[in-house]
RNA sequence: GAUUCCGUAGCUCAGCUGGUAGAGCAUAACACUUUUAAUGUUGGGGUCUUGGGUUCGAAUCCCAACGGGAUCACCA
C-alpha cells in the first residue's frame, strides 16, 4: 500500500518516540477527572470552584498554534472540545526542554490522543482554558484527519463527501459534531421508547432473527444456510409471529427493537437491515393503540426536545396529542373530492385512471384502493396522522374490521408524507388466519414474491387461543429521521449498507 | 433494476471552446511565551477513479467499468 506523505512522516516520528523510550501506545490508565463542556459550563459559573484544583483531561488533538515556546493547542474528548495552554518551562521546568522541544513540537500530530493536566484560567481574549503542567502522548495517530475550521460559528473546509462519512463513519463523528449529535439523539429515543414501555409492565423480549419460515411482513427475505442442521433459515422480515406466540403464552405485554433485514432495494428511505420495535399488547384493540401511539412518540419528542414541534425540512411537525384520524376512504375523499367507499373493482379501476394512478390488471380491489391513497394522499399527510381501516387483502394478520365490509381493524400513523407505524387489532381466528395464508400461498404461487408463507406452529399456537391482541410496529430508523431532521436513512445508521470499496491493499 | 449528475493533492475546491496541473487548509523547515480560520518567510506533495478510443496532443471530447448522490420502480 502507497502511504501519504503524511503517512510517512507520522511512522516516522512513532519510530522517533520508541528511540526516545516514549511508548506511543502505552498500557496504564491515565485518570481523568473533568470532561470539556462541564468545565466550560462550570468555570462559567464560579471560577473559584477551580481556584487551586488540578484538572486532568485526555482527548485528540484538533489543532494547533505554536508560538516559540508556548502554544495553543484544542483538544476534543467524547463530549466536546476545550483549549490547552502549554507553556515550555511550565511542562519543562528543569534544564531538559526535551518534552516541549521534541515530544510536543515535533512528534505530536493532530488526532494524537493526549492525557494533560493543569489548572484552568482563562485567556486574555476571555477563553476558558487548561494550563497545562503536565503531558503525556496516549495514542499516536498514523493518518491525519480531515482538518475542518471554524469562526463565529461559521464551519469551513467541512467534509462533503458523503460517501467517506458513510464508509469511514470514525472519521466523521470525529470531524462532525452534528453527525455525533443525531446518534446521541437515535439513542435518546430508543432509551425514551423503551421506559415509556417499561413504565406499562410490557416484557422486553428476544426472539430469533434467524427463522426457518419468514413471516409477519410483505417482502423477500435473505436466505442463510445452517450446517449442522443442513437446512436453509431466513433472516427474519419482522418478529411478528414471534411476540403473538408469547401473547398465545400468556404475556400481557410484549416488545422487541428488533433488527429486520429485507432483500430488496435501497434508497434514502431504506436500507437492508433497519430497526422496529414491535409490541403486541392482550385485550387491547387498534383504537387503544393509536391513543398508546400518540403518547408515545408526544412523549419522546419532548424527552428529545422538550416540545411537541421539530423541524423538518421546510415544515415545523407537531407532535402534540391527538393527531389526525382519518379512515383511509375519507383520506382519499378528502385529497380527491372523490366517495370510494361503496365502489366495486370496476368502478375503482377507472376512478384510478382518471386520476392518472398507475395501474395493471393484476390489482385486486384493496390493491387498488391502496393505489390510490397511495399516490393521492400519502405525500400530502406532513403533520401525523392516523389513517384507518384497510382493504382486507393488503392485511393478512389483521382482525375484520367489527362493522365495516371488507376492510380490516388497521392503522398507518403517516408523518412528513412517510408511514412511521403500522398496527392492528391482531387477527386471532385461527380459521380465519389459516384461509389468509392460504389466499397468500395463492398470491406467491401467481409469482408474488413477497406473498406471506403459511406457518403451521403459529397457527397451531392460534388454535390454543390468542386473546384479543393490539399490535403495532414502528420504524425506528424513520422516526428517527424525522426527530433529527435527517434526509437520508444513512445518516441515522452508523454504517449503512454500501458497495464494497474498489480495494484496500 | 431505469434515468440523470458527479469522481482533480490528506481535506475543501479552481482548471474556459483539447496544448501537458493550481489555490486555501493540512504537511516540512525557520521565527515567535496569551493565540484562536494565529501570523511571517521558504519548501515538498498529483498515473487528474480505472480501462479503452478520437487526436500531433486528453483532467478536458467519446465508450465502458467501478464507486457515490438524486429521482423513479419494489418496499418500511
Amino acid at each position: 500500500m502507497q502511504l501519504s506523505e503524511h503517512e510517512v512522516l507520522r511512522r516516522q516520528a512513532l519510530e522517533e518516540l520508541i528511540n526516545l523510550g516514549i511508548n506511543p501506545y502505552p498500557a496504564d490508565l491515565f485518570e481523568v477527572n473533568d470532561n470539556s463542556v462541564r468545565i466550560k459550563t462550570d468555570f462559567e459559573k464560579d471560577a473559584a470552584h477551580y481556584e487551586g484544583r488540578t484538572i486532568s483531561l485526555a482527548g485528540r488533538i484538533m489543532s494547533r498554534r505554536d508560538m516559540g515556546k508556548a502554544a495553543f493547542v484544542v483538544i476534543q474528548d467524547s463530549v466536546g472540545k476545550i483549549q490547552l495552554y502549554i507553556k515550555r518551562d511550565d511542562i519543562c521546568p528543569g534544564e531538559d526542554k526535551q518534552l516541549y522541544d521534541v515530544l510536543f513540537k515535533k512528534l505530536l500530530d493532530l488526532g494524537d490522543f493526549i492525557g494533560v493536566a493543569g489548572y484552568v484560567f482563562r485567556t486574555k481574549t476571555g477563553e476558558i482554558s487548561l494550563h497545562v503542567q503536565h503531558l503525556k502522548l496516549l495514542s499516536k495517530a498514523l493518518k491525519p484527519l480531515p482538518v475542518v475550521k471554524e469562526k463565529e460559528g461559521e464551519v469551513f473546509d467541512a467534509v462533503s463527501d458523503v460517501e467517506l462519512r458513510y464508509r469511514q463513519r470514525y472519521v466523521d463523528l470525529n470531524i462532525n459534531p452534528h453527525s455525533k449529535e443525531v446518534f446521541i439523539q437515535r439513542s435518546k429515543l430508543v432509551m425514551s421508547m423503551r421506559n415509556f414501555l417499561n413504565s406499562k409492565q410490557y416484557v422486553e423480549v428476544e426472539t430469533p432473527i434467524l427463522q426457518p419460515l419468514y413471516g409477519g411482513a410483505a417482502a423477500r427475505p435473505f436466505k442463510t444456510h445452517h450446517n449442522t442442521l443442513d437446512m436453509t433459515l431466513y433472516l427474519r422480515i419482522a418478529n411478528e409471529l414471534y411476540l403473538k406466540r408469547l401473547i398465545v403464552g400468556g404475556f400481557d405485554g410484549v416488545f422487541e427493537f428488533a433488527k429486520d433485514f429485507r432483500n430488496e432495494g435501497m434508497d434514502r428511505f431504506h436500507n437492508p437491515e433497519f430497526t422496529q420495535m414491535e409490541l403486541y399488547v392482550a385485550y387491547k384493540d387498534y383504537y387503544w393503540m393509536m391513543d398508546l401511539v400518540e403518547e408515545m412518540v408526544e412523549k419522546i419528542c419532548i424527552d428529545l426536545y422538550g416540545k411537541t414541534e421539530v423541524q423538518v425540512g421546510e415544515h415545523i411537525i407537531n407532535f402534540a396529542r391527538p393527531w389526525k384520524r382519518f379512515t383511509m376512504f375519507e383520506a382519499i375523499q378528502h385529497f380527491t373530492g372523490i366517495d370510494i367507499s361503496a365502489m366495486d373493482e370496476a368502478a375503482l379501476r377507472a376512478t384510478a385512471k382518471e386520476l392518472h394512478v398507475p395501474i395493471d390488471n393484476t390489482m385486486g380491489k384493496g390493491k387498488l384502493i391502496d393505489e390510490i391513497f397511495g399516490e393521492k394522499c400519502e405525500a400530502q399527510l406532513i403533520q401525523p396522522t392516523f389513517i384507518t381501516d384497510y382493504p382486507v387483502e393488503m392485511s393478512p394478520l389483521a382482525k375484520k374490521h367489527r362493522s365495516k365490509d371488507g376492510l380490516v381493524e388497521r392503522f398507518e400513523a403517516i408523518c412528513n408524507g412517510k408511514e412511521i407505524c403500522n398496527a392492528f387489532s391482531e387477527l386471532n381466528d385461527p380459521i380465519d388466519q389459516r384461509k389468509r395464508f392460504e389466499e397468500q400461498l395463492e398470491l406467491g404461487k401467481r409469482g408474488d414474491e413477497e406473498a406471506m408463507m403459511l406457518d403451521e406452529d403459529f397457527l397451531r399456537a392460534l388454535e390454543y387461543g390468542m386473546p384479543p391482541t393490539a399490535g403495532l410496529g414502528m420504524g425506528i430508523d424513520r422516526l428517527c429521521m424525522i426527530l433529527t431532521n435527517s434526509h437520508s436513512i444513512q445518516d441515522v445508521l452508523l454504517f449503512p449498507q454500501m458497495r464494497p470499496e474498489k480495494t484496500m491493499e
